[in-house]
DNA sequence: GTTTAGTTTTGATGCAAATCAACCAGCTTT
DNA sequence: AAAGCTGGTTGATTTGCATCAAAACTAAAC
């Protein structure tokens, strides 16, 4: 959060984050329809967003952990367009958006902050369009792989051991291919020595090879 | 644009717009890297959003046309993270950032525009990713003629036919599918009788076909 | 301890789309 | 009108991933 405040400036800005909500293990924080009313910081825990189709395919559209802000879709017609449902108990501050905009309105920074969140949920899903666009099953896990990591080891955790808070089906459904592809690629990148896997553990033994299968695959 | 504005409010809204930007048919209007001062609103011709990997494959993020905003993504870092590219000439309404910002402060009927303008942006993205992540190639074009002609009929254009701006290349890469699928995806709804294919001219014959390979091909 | 259900791994096979390749249509240029 | 260029179509072949199927592992339930 922006800095820079008065006491008192912060008290008001506090205030709108003080409703908290705790939300259990594959329960639904919002889902499709739902009216929407504000934003959520989560403060512990790991969530999944989600659509699916009429026919009842689901696509994982992102994973969000501690510190980041859910809910943004809702704004653009006051209805929640996606679902969002915790994948370990989790804590979010709800935040009214009504509340957000009256304080965005006095406090510049504030309104900064709220427009690099969404503007950065914009280019992060430009570059989930990429991954899905234009990249083979291998380059797909190893950008997860490397984007989990970094977002870990930014809030303190190892910048080498992951513990998944997703199964292989959830990973699949985000990166575009079956849960059979998902555990054959960690299979494959285990046998080559890149990384240990041992269910849901993870560990990243080179990060060098992950980011060289990312970033240029096509020469092979 | 929101109602309900005296003159006076008007006036001070139309001057953050009132700087015009001519593009030629295939000049950049900014580009990754570029440092990020404004948002376009589009006032007439067509544009490609797209990002490519160092190892130069491309990946077309978006098309926009006339009514839409561009240049979403620089807020985040201050630098723009896509290149926008002009499909044929075009002219754009330059809004500094910072305009927006401030007036955006004391307007909150602008204020939540922008909310929405930017909420629409990232649920947009979030349906693209449905269809990159989960759709065959038959399903991804309908969508993707349904998306264009909806959105040309809402500017006063016909419901049925379509002049494409991009090529069949461009298609693909938005589409994640190579060139070729793309023409023979045409062929094949054109036999079907779906549509009518002429090159750049598209017109569509059966909508309802359209839509039901579009959200329900699981049936088969 | 055994059962049961959910998740993951691994193998065999099939298929949709990519790739490779040739050709064609519509232009601009000369 | 010929030559060159860009973009589009169509055919033959390959391939990466999906699908189908079965077994192995984990953890909770009895």
């Amino acid at each position: 959060m922006p800095l820079g405040f008065t006491n008192q400036e912060m008290k008001k800005i506090d205030d709108v984050v003080k409703t908290r909500h705790r939300i259990k293990q594959g329960e639904l924080l919002f889902s499709n329809g739902d009216t929407f009313t504000s934003l959520y910081a989560i403060r512990t825990g790991f969530f999944k967003s989600s659509i699916s189709t009429e026919d009842g395919r689901e696509q994982v559209i992102g994973f969000q952990m501690a510190g980041e802000i859910i809910g943004m879709d809702g704004i653009a017609n006051d209805l929640h367009s996606c679902n969002a449902v915790a994948l370990e108990d989790a804590e979010v501050c709800v935040m009214p958006f009504a509340n957000i905009e009256a304080l965005s309105r006095e406090f510049p920074e504030l309104q900064r902050h709220i427009h690099k969140v969404m503007s950065r949920e914009i280019v992060r899903e430009n570059s989930v369009m990429m991954l899905l666009g234009n990249m083979r099953a291998e380059e797909r896990l190893a950008g997860f792989l490397l984007n989990l990591v970094q977002r870990l080891y930014a809030r303190g955790f190892s910048q080498s051991e992951i513990i998944l808070r997703m199964t292989r089906e959830e990973i699949g459904s985000y990166l575009g291919m079956k849960l059979e592809t998902v555990s054959r690629t960690f299979s494959k990148f285990s046998d080559e020595g890149i990384i240990e896997v041992k269910q849901r553990y993870v560990r990243i033994i080179e990060a060098d090879a992950l980011k060289k299968i990312f970033n240029q695959q096509t020469c092979n």
